[in-house]
DNA sequence: AATATGTTTCAATATTTTTTGAAAGTTTAA
DNA sequence: TTAAACTTTCAAAAAATATTGAAACATATT
């Protein structure tokens, strides 16, 4: 495969997961073009390169910049902004876990909470309902503080987390 | 709070969540409804329910089924099919994840390793792409492997995984 | 202070995804 | 074999989401 065609694909590829787990498809397109370039790119080269927008561009790089998995670098005497991905895959991926468990799981369980502590006396209804929320409350909090257990463990979180299972 | 209320609540915030992790919002809700039903519940129900229509209903359903994580009851007697949800929360989430990993995941490595495959000689661009892209395979490949060693331990996983973490 | 070089915002538009509802399909029973 | 009871399919409509592009905004330079 041609080296044009293997970075076209990779960056579609990277798209269509980022749409399959919620996320906006050029905006794992513009993370996907910033980690596979070895320069840093001003807004003109990823307009350019994805043809995409100066608008859309500039919204999704800030959202990039929230996640904390894209910055912005300047280079001496110029006044353009550059643009660079986190590098290191392992803090990558924990960045996207801590940020998504803040956004998502976090505010899900507090509902959970608040939903599983009505009166389970009501009726045979409430009470199944209040168990199982509890239940998938119990569930939900483990699977998050397993996670923050796992990216805790600072470098090769998942090399270590492999060997750990394997006891 | 009344047990409608909270259960309205549980429903929206569940289909929200879904949402938000690339799942069809009423498929989600759906889901949550069996999730919390005591009885099982037929397509009338369920429409009548979530309020939508019987295409809606039919299809989200078929799709649930197909993730093996909604059943068809049949009760003796009656021409109706009935729907019920995994009651074992465990087993739900381990389900998801085998999916998951299954449609996206696997694909995804599939081009990460055909991409990564290319030429590294070609351009000093083509040999960061190569490098990014087979350490991204690398990385991907070993958290889908963490995924299914954390899952294949039958019966309360989290909980083994988290003691296991904690050696 | 005017101009040049950029970036951000957001209402309008386009695209994608979901939902509807009615026709077609299926199965059971009379 | 016909009708009744129920489910599925899918083209059209609606809703949700993403994208554009131009005006507003910011900041540096002349």
């Amino acid at each position: 495969m041609e080296f044009k065609e293997a970075k076209s694909k990779f960056i579609q590829t990277w798209g269509a997961l980022g749409s399959q787990w919620g996320i906006n498809k050029t905006m794992a397109q513009i993370h996907a073009l910033l980690m596979i370039s070895p320069e840093h790119l001003s807004m003109e080269d990823i307009m350019e390169e994805l043809h995409i927008s100066r608008g859309n561009t500039s919204m999704n790089l800030r959202a990039l910049m929230d996640w904390g998995i894209v910055f912005k670098e300047y280079k001496p005497g110029e006044r353009k902004e550059y643009f660079s991905a986190e590098g290191n895959i392992d803090e990558l991926a924990r960045k996207i876990a801590k940020e998504r468990s803040k956004r998502e799981i976090k505010p899900t369980l507090r509902v959970l909470k608040d939903v599983a502590s009505i009166d389970a006396q009501a009726s045979n209804e409430a009470a199944h309902f209040k168990a199982k929320t509890e239940e998938l409350y119990d569930f939900v909090s483990r699977a998050d503080n397993m996670l923050e257990k796992i990216t805790e463990q600072k470098e090769n979180w998942i090399t270590k987390t492999i060997i750990k299972l394997m006891t």
